[in-house]
DNA sequence: AGGTTGACCGTCA
DNA sequence: GTGACGGCCAACC
């Protein structure tokens, strides 16, 4: 798999993600693991600051269910409204984590 | 070619 | 709850 093809496979995944729903930078990569042979959030993460826009990006959080303060207020804002469940100023990863295969 | 820098993560203290 | 460390992999000097 390419490096262009696992961007792909990125933004594709990312774009079935629920509304109100999220996945971590983590649980993306695992969930390409197998089909793309790496495991690395932190390319994800990159690929997101590069082509997050073309997608629903705040639907991707980091662990501990925050954002990198440059975009946390905007990505709260749309967090609220979709209504994905929030504890403080984080997303509730408990309630939101979403994982592919779930409601297909 | 080699070093630094990320929208990261799990572990350990 | 916090902070340090090592692993991660492509982009960019």
């Amino acid at each position: 798999m390419t490096p262009d093809e696992y961007v792909e496979a990125v933004l594709e995944l990312v774009d079935r993600i629920p509304l109100g729903r999220v996945m971590s930078y983590g649980a993306v990569a695992d969930a390409l693991a197998e089909r793309s042979g790496r495991t690395s959030a932190r390319l994800v993460g990159s690929i997101m600051a590069r082509h997050g826009a073309e997608v629903g990006w705040h639907r991707v959080v980091n662990a501990s269910g925050a954002m990198p303060p440059r975009i946390a207020a905007e990505a709260r804002a749309r967090w609220l409204a979709e209504g994905t469940p929030l504890r403080q100023d984080r997303v509730d990863m408990r309630a939101a984590s979403w994982r592919p295969g779930e409601g297909v």
